[in-house]
DNA sequence: GTGAAAGCGCTAACAA
DNA sequence: TTGTTAGCGCTTTCAC
């Protein structure tokens, strides 16, 4: 008895094998698999027989090569652990799936050398459509590969997405989804001022990135129009990381600038601030106000709660992929190539702002 | 001028364009991509031309027909927001790339049909490994179904890795990931017991599935062990969410049995319990301790902090791709094609639990 | 060192 | 309704 799964000799059973136990042609096994045609009840019956007693599984890469598509989206993301990542990837990942497609996951660890990489591997599996998610550093170098890629993509009918980064220009065949970065970071920083805060630190962030600036840009422009100054010793960036918080808080709290709240990047470096306040013996928010960005899970779990800026994470990753796949159908020559859909954020407030009781201690 | 990335009529540039534009045969153009085969530095370089001149990109479903592995691994969870299954797929992640392998993701929400619709799509596409990550629920049609796809799997040369679910049982083709799950409840158990904790809630974790059910046992265990009755109003199972965990223990609070400590099934469920005593004015760990089970980072962010169990989840997700693909490379028959690694849980020691003060308050 | 040609497994015309 | 057959793009003997 031959073992489940293969045919006599040891191969793995193929569409042949099943024609010829079906006593029919290559072509009618197909059309049974595919239920794209017209067969006879009892045909197909036996097909399926036939499958069924030679454990036939269809081999994905013939019937792409043959020119169906792979029906695949790829998803680049920085960790898959991050909630911000995390939550994107979900939306993808459910978009996708309900498409009838499968999602390829990449992490890079921040590294754009990977990135750039990843998208080459998933052009190679010819995605659908490849996600890039999260902010970038501007770099001319990297920026003209990336610009490639996405040509080479669009070339062969796929689309690159950028999800929450900026555009590579109007030129450049991606499309993209973003979120109101510098909206909520405005809105945020606002709500601080109409406390009564007047030297807010913002806190982490790696430089240069895209995400970083825009938050920063939102956080000045709230500043600026209630005409407070900018002081250069108030803005801290540093990583998206819980440790980073926790160990520049702890580090300014000793000889830092006075402020009276925190911005903190993100709710991660929020959590590591909210600790180093703790040890410190401050209370939130009587002694200093705090608040965070992409209103995560850990955001509810603080005490005291969170406030933060509510990013539709989910809903990002969700049309990421419509947008991609949108009229990629057909050839529609009208169907624009580039564009951008702008999602919009939203302040949560919490239990962690409150108004300014007494200024901080002087620095060093 | 054609555009970049395709030939002169618009199709993608393949194998025989590069050839035809470089002047050699298909076969060098093969052996130039894959350095696997000596070439003149000449030729090679005016290959490489060609295809930078024309965009060309590997197609990886012709590479994989024509023989060679996709070097994809596959792996099922039930949501990738969750931090249980976010750290597994980040260690099956890490180790497949490091193997120069890309990572398949799938979520079923816990759905079983999923699972097996996800891994025949899987064996479509001819994954080196396919990895099913979590509990799952006896059941005996299901478990013929995996069984059969485990076959089937196994006669393609993949591997099904059932990484921490109990096995299908010794004959069939699956190789396993498992962590010391009634063990790391056990000492949980035993801990608050040293305390002086008579009363143990168990709170949450899906009835009827294997990781439920062998954390109850080994909570039995160091029951029975100290000769403590146990007390089924004691037990009660649900979700592994919040959400469960805050309205159960809200509930239980009010008309439930008496109880001076709370084992919650995880660490999620423990933070919505944490808010549910908060809400009901009781302090943790004075009034009632509590306990979770995973040790994600919620557990850290918790006030007090709280006392769990620590699973290696990173490290069994890189186990099982290196278990998967462990001599999976040539047909060395003795090459086990069954077998189960176990890893170590252990007990981590925070503020949330203390002895017993005051009995709950009496049923109804 | 390089080329010719035979597949790999499937789909989709085109015929019958 | 069903069969025949020509690819899809790449790798890999086997010759030269």
């Amino acid at each position: 008895m031959p073992r489940q799964g293969s045919t006599a000799n040891g191969r793995r059973a193929t569409v042949v094998d099943v024609a010829r136990l079906a006593g029919v042609s290559t072509a009618t096994v197909s059309r049974v698999m595919n239920r794209n045609y017209p067969v006879a009840a009892a045909t197909r019956e036996r097909v399926e027989e036939a499958m069924r007693e030679l454990g036939y599984v269809v081999n994905a890469h013939a019937r792409a090569l043959a020119g169906v598509s792979g029906r695949t989206v790829g998803i680049i993301i920085s960790d898959v652990v991050d909630p911000f990542y995390a939550y994107i990837a979900r939306g993808v990942e459910r978009e996708a799936t309900a498409g009838g497609r499968l999602c390829l996951v990449c992490s890079t660890q921040g590294d754009p050398q990977r990135e750039l990489a990843f998208i080459e591997l998933m052009h190679e599996r010819r995605a659908d459509a490849v996600i890039l998610v999260g902010g970038s550093v501007a770099d001319r170098g990297y920026r003209t590969e990336l610009e490639r890629r996405a040509r080479e993509l669009d070339a062969g009918g796929s689309k690159l997405v950028l999800c929450g980064r900026p555009s590579l220009g109007k030129d450049a065949p991606t499309v993209g989804v973003e979120y109101d970065n510098e909206g909520g970071a405005f809105a945020i920083t606002d709500h601080l001022l109409a406390e009564g805060h007047e030297r807010i630190l913002y806190l982490g962030g790696p430089p240069g990135l895209s995400t970083t600036k825009e938050r920063i840009a939102g956080h000045r422009r709230a500043l600026e129009q209630r005409g407070l100054p900018r002081d250069p010793a108030l803005v801290q960036p540093g990583a998206f990381s819980r440790q980073f918080g926790h160990r520049r808080m702890t580090e300014l709290l000793r000889d830092g600038p006075e402020f009276t709240a925190v911005f903190a990047a993100n709710d991660i470096v929020a959590a590591g601030a909210a600790q180093a306040l703790e040890e410190a013996g401050m209370r939130v928010p009587q002694d200093v106000s705090l608040v965070g960005y992409d209103d995560v899970p850990v955001a509810q779990e603080l005490r005291p709660r969170l406030t933060t800026v509510h990013i539709p994470l989910e809903e990002m990753g969700r049309q990421a992929v419509r947008v991609a796949l949108a009229g990629g159908d057909e050839d529609d020559w009208r169907a624009p190539t580039t564009g951008t859909l702008r999602l919009g954020t939203h302040l949560v407030v919490r239990d962690s702002v409150a108004a300014p009781r007494v200024v901080r201690r002087r620095r060093g």
